[in-house]
DNA sequence: CTAGGATCTAGAGCCGCCTCTAGATCAAGC
DNA sequence: GCTTGATCTAGAGGCGGCTCTAGATCCTAG
């Protein structure tokens, strides 16, 4: 586990490309400041894989940048400001919480639906009856 | 409940904004052509409340707009491409299975650190030590 | 007759989040 | 020395999904 990456490795490694990274960067979402070799390439750590690995699990549930950009503030100045962070992430807790309840709602109709044009297709395909009286809400006829 | 509502009073019921309205229907997302009064002023009915309502619940989930539009146009189409329709369903239901499972992933590190942060602050109000060993995965000092 | 409010159209603008381009630089292998 | 491949910077471009503007039209109340 050298410590001593580069960006095509880390994007290997992360799965985010090599101009994400660099636009991570740029956005002010890396853990600490990026080192620089000699020539001015970018030199990653071990410890940026893993800020990195955290920041895409936060944006794969819709946290915004600019909210991992603020956490990422609060702990680049070390401790002293725990009660903020908490607030960042009670906030992003907030919006799981009611975006769960989405998806949910949106599941429970969608499992309603799919249930629904199975029994037809299945109707259908056993050449029973025409009767579309059983369609769905909101999609009957007009 | 008049068959004869205003884009106003659309808007209004479902929340959104008159704007949106009109943008949706561009889009080619409303169950039926919206029909227009004398003078050219767009006429909904109380079915196309029920059908925003569904679009309303399929966005919330993160349905892409082109997804929905393409539901739309089968089920204007009318019977004989349940299939089709079925198709697009199951293809948003993996989405939302996916999704649930990211965003349990991000509430499950979150109330981690949630956790772990409000040990540490009941820790350093009742002024006990300042050890900070306890600090969540990712951000102990670099 | 007139003023106010609701609606119309076409099109521009904005925001978040990437994604890509152009042109330069550097390191390694032939 | 020269090519190839990885990297660099600054900045443009793209896409999804709205959101707003300008200027016209129409309806109603005073």
């Amino acid at each position: 586990m050298p410590d001593i990456l580069s960006i095509g490795q880390v994007a290997e490694r992360t799965g985010l490309s090599i101009h994400t990274l660099r636009f991570y960067e740029r956005e002010g979402i890396l853990h600490s400041p990026v080192r620089r070799g000699a020539g001015g390439n970018r030199v990653y750590s071990e410890q940026d894989i893993e800020w990195l690995t955290l920041c895409m699990v936060l944006r794969a549930s819709d946290m915004p940048l600019a909210a991992i950009r603020r956490y990422t503030e609060l702990v680049r100045e070390g401790a002293g400001n725990e009660a903020e962070r908490l607030a960042v992430l009670r906030r992003h807790r907030e919006y799981l919480i009611a975006q769960m309840a989405n998806l949910s709602e949106c599941m429970d109709l969608i499992n309603y639906k799919v249930g629904v044009y199975e029994d037809l297709i299945d109707e259908g395909t056993a050449d029973h009856s025409c009767n579309r009286e059983a369609l769905p809400a909101d999609e009957g006829p007009s």
